[in-house]
RNA sequence: GGGCCUUUAGCUCAGGUGGUGAGAGCGCACGGCUGAUAACCGUGAGGUCUGUGGUUCGAGUCCACAAAGGCCCA
């Protein structure tokens, strides 16, 4: 003994929630994640960006996986010595957020909002979005990610707010900000548009509707006539044109003495007998004219043409020939736009025709239809009218039919920086790779005018007012415009009250009542979260591009896009240069978690079951990025048996033997003894740091390349390999009776001290807790013992570096060869039906000699003698053979390594120390106890006895049955 | 309707640029070993690599189509 243990005893019981908790409490108490950030602040600035979750509803497994990712790559860039700053961030405008609030009032739809007072219900949107902020919190601290939660962006404060109205500023002084059509889907009684997920909840079935073919006759023809099909009649008085397949083949026909036109693919539509008199590509239809079908609200500009809409004729139903109703079809509208159509409605926000619109004035158009398909019967205009069952969208709310309607809105011209988007979306590296020309990039490819604006009340406000007098618009991008700072709240309806004075004319100039989509606040948080341009200008652009973000999969057409859509309008930069997305967690199998098929997780409860190092090693591990997860508990469970549980088992035998022994690691504790020199090292010891350095190569390129799932991985076969082999080759050396300045032991112990100590520094970001359980132990910190300057905690240290001098690939192979050689021999044995406690006196090798340390270990793997080797072939496979002969000795060998089994069991049932001295009492007769005299001294050391008596005695723990076949009595004594 | 992803052993997953008998872990069966750790070692059973075509001397891998499932967008 060299002195009191160095390291504290460790418990049979990894007790991992147990010991993450108590981590939790010292980090806590020592306020380690402030020393981390003030330790590494001159560091390289790494950048990451928070995605900025809502916190209106509990946070689900899901937010665990992307927070797992989220805190990996942070803390291991700071080990690496870079400052990584990790502000954390809430997402609060929103529908989703208005929707809540208008659940807990009972009330819905924007009549009710105003009746209820937008200030108040504002008021409690604000109180809403942070009504499980603590569960957040609870998890994120409880997971262990460092997030700095006590200083975050909020998307509702007015700093933030003011940074979105700057940049709006800049888009507007830029003609990127536009006022236009949009058309939605529209509920008339509630007087608003639907959001996508609404619209999905309202969908009904078989609902009827008319069915209609109209002519349209031809300018300068007296009677043919392009034949079309619609199922709302209503919209037949906004028709400004039709639309055809520039490809297709249209022909003419003469058909119950009419002449019409419609796509050959469609005369099954006809009724009775017709006659093609005429063929056609599509192509030479457009740019014709026809007459309209109601005269008294004519469009202004250009309207009645064929135009060509490949995107918008199919060949499935109808005539190949499209009713084209601009302000009344999203496809129509956006058509016409590209056509320079005149876009005009007929209808009003109530749904009922405009007074223009002569005939029909007033009447609700659903209403309308009847009267429609009479008046163009009358007309001679109707070829056919019928009915159809299809599904159709109704209110989720009041059950009114929606209508498609062409809602003014203002719009971002993104389409005009479309080239840069691409380009900068392409310099991104993404994880999984096919996202960025995959998902990312054909939705840029597809890119459409973003709709910023929302005609709801909890969100940052359209900054723009125009003047009633002279429609002059100004937009506005700093609160002082307004005679106000950021600190007042520049929500509705205060900011509604604010009148400018129009500069052009004198008049009163008001706000446009809309606010803007929550995802422009998001991607505004590169800028916003820093109040740029109005301070911190330096802090932005050290801080931008983000060199890391992930977020689900989800997020491509969410926060992916407008961080990357924004920095390129304001900055023409990416906006980030790596990104995680990962997958859906799914239940084990493979089904989308919800409450109703109550196949949740609840992260509250793996984390007290199985421990957060656990759950994020599961995420890391399981599938590559992208990929969807499949998890259950017993999944978790799985890594800690089979990783977690080694791992700490290795580490519980090193620090057991490492007490009894007084090992200390330290150079400078031991005089001029000094830790092993490398090459004063066994073969054994050399391997073991080969493999580790080859680990620490592999996985430091795998976090280069942000790829967590062969981090990890190959992590696991290294601490395998450490546990199954190294330790369990070297344990002999660890027990024998030697003191521990024996080199031999002296180097198994450096070497399995060097591999947990770096093992605890590699771990460190993917698990923290158990990498400082390791770290704070084997440092000395938890005795007290600790050496100057070596840190308190593992996350204040710098990642493990390969020691140049351990590489060592060819010992590397060389082991896995022996190993491979070492089964094909086991194998030979359970042929031959013989037990491995029966040493034999030679096995064969054919192939390559070992160096006699290999050998040794070969050798005694297979408990044989000697070694030999025969020739083979390059081609061959290599192999052994075993020579089975067991001789007189060899057969006593065997049977003392059967007493001295028995022997040590019985010291474990006696519960006896690891070095507890024991008096063994024998009796057996004949070759037994020929054997065991024979054998004495080795038998003595083998289980640590100090004497050997023959016959029976009284003592602590006993065994009688036969061995080798001959009646056997043992006892053990202390 | 469009885009993308997935489909390999009972389960969860690996299988760069196509190359001799298709892998790991868990589970199962058998055996061995153990002061070897909620173990360990060995052997074995278990696969039409979702299907159908194609390219090729050769396809789990490349191409086309199809099926099932998923995500996003219409």
């Amino acid at each position: 003994m060299e002195g009191p243990p160095r390291f504290a005893a460790v418990d049979g019981r990894a007790d991992l929630a147990e010991g993450e908790r108590a981590v939790l409490d010292r980090w806590k108490s020592t306020d380690l994640f402030r020393r981390s950030l003030e330790l590494r602040k001159d560091g390289k600035p790494y950048v990451f960006y928070e995605g900025p979750p809502t916190a209106n509803g509990k946070p689900g497994i899901h937010h665990v996986l992307t927070r797992s990712f989220k805190d990996l790559f942070p803390r291991y860039m700071s080990m690496r010595g870079y400052a990584v700053a990790r502000k954390g961030g809430w997402d609060t405008h929103g529908l989703p957020v208005e929707l809540e609030v208008e659940k807990s009032l009972k009330i819905s739809g924007k009549r009710q909002i105003e009746e209820f007072g937008v200030a108040r219900f504002n008021e409690l949107c604000r109180q809403s979005v942070e009504r499980y902020i603590d569960e957040w919190e609870a998890m994120t601290d409880r997971l262990g990610f460092w997030l700095d939660m006590k200083h975050p962006y909020r998307t509702y404060e007015g700093t933030y707010i003011e940074s979105v109205w700057w940049s709006l500023k800049q888009l507007w002084d830029r003609d990127l900000l536009y006022q236009g059509y949009k058309v939605a889907p529209y509920c008339p009684r509630c007087q608003t548009s639907l959001s996508s997920h609404e619209l999905s909840q309202g969908y009904q079935d078989d609902v009827v509707d008319p069915s209609v073919f109209v002519k349209f006759r031809l300018t300068g023809s007296e009677d043919l006539s392009l034949l079309a099909w619609t199922t709302t009649p209503w919209t037949l008085p906004g028709n400004v044109a039709v639309a055809v397949h520039p490809d297709a083949t249209y022909v003419e026909v003469e058909n119950r003495g009419q002449r019409l036109i419609l796509a050959r693919e469609r005369l099954e539509v006809l009724d009775g007998e017709y006659q093609i008199t005429a063929e056609m590509k599509g192509s030479d239809l457009v740019d014709r004219t026809y007459e309209p079908l109601f005269t008294d609200l004519p469009p202004e500009g250009k309207a009645f043409l064929v135009l060509s809409a490949p995107e918008l004729v199919s060949m499935e139903e109808g005539t190949g020939i499209v009713h084209t109703a601009a302000a009344y079809g999203e496809a129509d509208l956006e058509l016409c736009l590209r056509e320079g159509v005149a876009v005009r409605h007929v209808v009003g926000l109530d749904g009922r025709f405009l007074d223009g619109q002569t005939r029909y004035r007033g009447i609700f158009v659903k209403d309308a239809d009847a009267r429609i398909i009479a008046d163009l019967e009358a007309e001679g205009r109707l070829y056919k009218a019928g009915q159809v069952r299809h599904s159709y969208p109704f209110c989720w709310r009041c059950d009114t039919p929606l209508l498609y309607y062409a809602l003014t809105s203002w719009f971002i011209r993104t389409t005009a920086v479309k080239e840069r988007l691409i380009e900068n979306n392409r310099s991104v590296d993404w994880q999984p790779a096919h996202v960025r020309d995959g998902r990312m990039g054909n939705w840029l490819e597809n890119l459409v005018d973003w709709n910023l604006s929302r005609s709801r009340y909890w969100g940052t406000p359209l900054p723009i007012w125009i003047c009633a007098e002279c429609d002059n618009r100004r937009c506005v991008g700093s609160a002082a415009e307004l005679g106000m700072t950021a600190q007042d709240d520049l929500h509705k309806p205060h900011i509604d009250e604010v009148v400018l004075t129009c500069e052009r004319c004198g008049g009163t100039m008001r706000r446009v009542p809309d606010v803007i989509d929550c995802w422009y606040d998001s991607g505004a948080m590169p800028y916003a979260q820093h109040h740029y341009p109005f301070e911190n200008e330096d802090l932005f652009t050290r801080r931008h591009p983000a060199d890391f973000i992930c977020e689900a999969m989800d997020q491509t057409r969410g926060w992916f896009f407008s961080l990357l859509a924004e920095s390129t309008l304001l900055f023409d930069k990416p906006a980030y240069r790596n990104v995680i997305c990962t997958g859906l967690v799914l239940d084990k199998d493979g089904r989308k978690m919800s409450k109703r098929l109550g196949n949740m997780i609840d992260p509250k409860q793996t984390f007290a079951e199985l421990g957060a190092d656990a759950t994020r090693w599961y995420f890391y591990s399981a599938v590559a990025p992208g990929s969807d997860y499949r998890i259950a508990p017993e999944l978790i469970r799985d890594v800690v048996r089979r990783f977690i549980l080694t791992l700490w088992n290795t580490y519980k035998f090193f620090c057991e033997y490492a007490r009894l022994d007084g090992y200390i690691p330290e150079a400078a504790a031991l005089g001029d003894r000094g830790v092993t020199a490398h090459g004063d090292r066994p073969e054994l010891d050399r391997w073991c740091l080969a493999r580790l350095a080859q680990c620490i190569d592999e996985v430091r390129a795998a976090l280069d390349e942000y790829d967590a799932t062969a981090a990890t991985r190959t992590i696991e076969l290294f601490v395998e390999d450490l546990s199954k082999w190294y330790v369990r080759r070297s344990r002999r050396r660890f027990w024998k009776a030697a003191d521990v300045s024996d080199a031999d032991k002296r180097s198994a112990y450096d070497t399995l001290y060097t591999a947990l100590e770096t093992l605890a520094r590699l771990i460190a970001p993917f698990m923290p807790f158990l990498a400082e359980r390791l770290h704070r132990n084997l440092s000395g910190h938890d005795t007290g013992a600790a050496v100057a300057g070596v840190p308190d905690s593992v996350h204040l240290t710098d990642y493990p570096e390969a020691d140049a001098g351990w590489r060592d690939p060819a010992l590397v192979e060389e082991m896995a060869r022996l190993r491979h050689l070492v089964e094909d021999g086991l194998g030979d044995r359970e042929v031959a039906g013989l037990g491995v406690r029966q040493p034999l006196r030679e096995a064969t090798v054919h192939g390559r000699p070992f160096s006699p340390e290999l050998e040794a270990i070969f050798a005694d793997e297979l408990n044989v003698k000697a070694v030999a080797y025969a020739a083979h072939g390059d081609d061959e496979h290599e192999g052994v053979t075993l020579d089975t002969v067991i001789t007189d000795d060899l057969r006593l060998e065997g049977l003392v390594r059967n007493v001295s089994r028995k022997v040590n069991d019985l010291r474990k049932q006696a519960g006896l120390a690891l070095d507890d001295r024991i008096h063994l009492q024998v009796e057996a007769g004949g070759d037994l106890r020929r054997a065991v005299e024979t054998h004495r001294d080795h038998l003595m050391a083998e289980v640590l006895a100090t004497a050997i008596g023959f016959g029976r005695a009284e003592v602590l723990s006993e065994w009688s049955g036969k061995i080798g076949g001959e009646p056997c009595w043992l006892g053990v004594s202390r």
